[in-house]
DNA sequence: CTGAAAGCGCTTACAG
DNA sequence: CTGAAAGCGCTTACAG
């Protein structure tokens, strides 16, 4: 408990070394070109000996105070908690690092209020700019945003025509149709997620289509709104289960609502790829790990958080950019197959926990 | 894409009234008790007025780079897309917003090089303090930064005697086993988590050491090591069922290991509740919603995220602290009892997803 | 190749 | 009750 380790100044440096501070910033802050012109290589090196002997680290606050760049960015996200949206950070913060930012990330749990007030609260950290991990598909606030020459992606969703980093979710959900089709499901029915996600949208878009493509539309009544977790798709599910007509397909939107789907299932009797096949979506690592392992269209979460950055770096140097859409992948397992089948394949984006 | 949002000076609202900058300063930024006399009621309500009109924002890195104080604090975890940790970070988020304090979060995947790492980037980036969820048993990095000074507080692991915020795991442990006690069961098994990792080692004393005092001593090959994921419970699962005796119960010192233990019951043609149960640890939202529903122990982790940023919140004010254990409860369901036992209780900690 | 000066936006004794 | 000054630690034209 000594020590409150004051940092070392660039003035310190100069002091000791008969310096000037500014020849002492130069040398080691200075731009890289220009770095190589701020001193002669004698002085430079004994300034950057010192500074690594004295540990030298430049003050961040000082540094943006006087650049007005604070190398700081805001991420929005509904919640944390949401595996999906965890994953998707670690892809951001791996990027920010290698770009020199730091992030701040805030939980906003899908609320307009708390959007706002977490956008405020970013903005008044002067972060210099931000991704939302939670546009909804009206995008009153990015507009807002945007208008006051605000700099911000999107990742995972999008909305209007701002820069987004998302997976292909209308391909998505062809996927799960398709291979739906091909198991020679006619009766299936979609969990959809929430309607301010574009996420479960267009997933739901592109398996509607192509189940109308193949010459069998899904009434209405077999499309169940949910909210994206657990409990959610466990509600949806029992409506589903309810109906007379019962489905022998269940595609949902998220790993998670097909989770809980998975024990709706089990309430109504009903074995998991024997009595009915179920698809979830982002392929979570727990999907393969569960009981009996769940057919999930794969979404690059990790790839999203880190192409969102790259992006957003381009916007903060004044580029003009272009959304990204990044593939899916359908990784085929027992839900589907019977208890017969394994047949996973695929391997990409890590994950597990630990704690 | 116009007007880059300039942000309004201390400057430009006092230059607007004709005042200095520090009256002005005084008014909005100044300590509550100076605030009074900061300036004649009339003054002061002018400069509130305008200040609000304006939506003036203290530029925080001028404020930090005066004061020498950031109200930035640091979060260093294993990994976010833990469950656990994410929602532990929620409870942080919430109580540093109160204490007006903003946080960085960043993984560290449970890797020494990594957590020296970001510590140093998160001291580089001039954070007043730190919160450690991944603290390491054997504290090494820990006592080299309180030599240093570095104030920072632990939270879900302890280690040493640095302050720290827990779940009384030891406790926990013990809940499970007088659970598993009253069920009847005599040849138990422990998936007993990471050996740096005060959590599992303390649920798995509580529980070992109960098991003794109930005349059961657990040999040493049904104490299993196992990563924190649902993989690792997979894996040691595996060891466990393929034993001679084969446990009749496995207490699994997280919810994810359980449900990989689950996985591999069902592998074995054991149905949970009946041929096996299972307990698992955290009490996570999905225990309930699983397709049989998981007795767990319940922890309190966003209460623990709250609590250590109030610690730390003290530790930064100077003042001397204890560390707190909360205490956990154990919430049965059907992979104790059966298919017929429903049982759940509680209520405290909420949850989530949305993606 | 190096130094001196100004200034980013704040806070905080110190005067008056 | 209010102002003037100094300074936190940097960067960046501008001289020389």
């Amino acid at each position: 408990m000594a020590n409150r380790r004051r940092p070392v100044t660039l003035r310190a440096i100069a002091d000791q070394l008969g310096l000037d501070v500014s020849t002492v910033s130069r040398v080691l802050n200075g731009a890289a070109g220009d770095r190589a012109r701020a001193a002669s290589g004698a002085t430079a090196q004994r300034i950057r000996d010192l500074a690594t002997e004295l540990g030298y680290r430049p003050n961040p606050h000082a540094t943006s105070l006087r650049t007005q760049r604070s190398n700081l960015i805001g991420v929005l996200v509904p919640r944390l908690s949401d595996l999906v949206l965890a994953t998707i950070y670690e892809g951001i913060e791996e990027a920010a690092s290698q770009h020199g930012l730091s992030t701040f990330v805030t939980n906003t749990r899908d609320e307009p209020d708390k959007q706002r007030d977490r956008t405020e609260m970013m903005l008044a950290r002067r972060v210099d700019g931000l991704i939302f991990g939670d546009a909804h598909a009206d995008a009153v606030l990015l507009d807002e945003l945007a208008a006051q020459g605000v700099r911000f992606v999107l990742v995972s969703r999008w909305a209007g025509s701002h820069p987004s980093v998302t997976c292909d979710d209308y391909q998505g959900g062809r996927l799960a149709a398709e291979h739906l089709l091909d198991r020679g499901h006619e009766r299936v029915a979609v969990i959809a997620g929430e309607p301010h996600a574009s996420t479960g949208l267009d997933r739901t878009a592109g398996f509607v289509d192509r189940y109308r493509e193949a010459g069998v539309p899904l009434p209405e009544h077999r499309v169940v709104r949910s909210r994206f977790d657990t409990a959610g798709g466990r509600q949806a599910a029992e409506l589903l289960l309810d109906q007379a007509e019962r489905p022998s397909a269940i595609f949902a939107v998220n790993d998670f609502a097909a989770i809980g789907a998975a024990g709706a299932a089990r309430d109504h009797g009903l074995r998991l790829g024997e009595d009915l096949a179920l698809v979830g979506f982002n392929d979570t690592p727990l999907a393969a790990e569960l009981p009996i392992p769940l057919t999930s269209v794969r979404s690059p979460m990790r790839e999203m958080g880190r192409r969102a950055v790259d992006l957003l770096a381009r916007v903060l140097a004044g580029q003009r950019v272009e959304s990204e859409r990044l593939t899916p992948t359908l990784v085929a397992r027992a839900s589907t197959l019977g208890s017969t089948g394994a047949g996973d394949s695929h391997d990409d984006d890590g994950g597990g926990n630990a704690g």
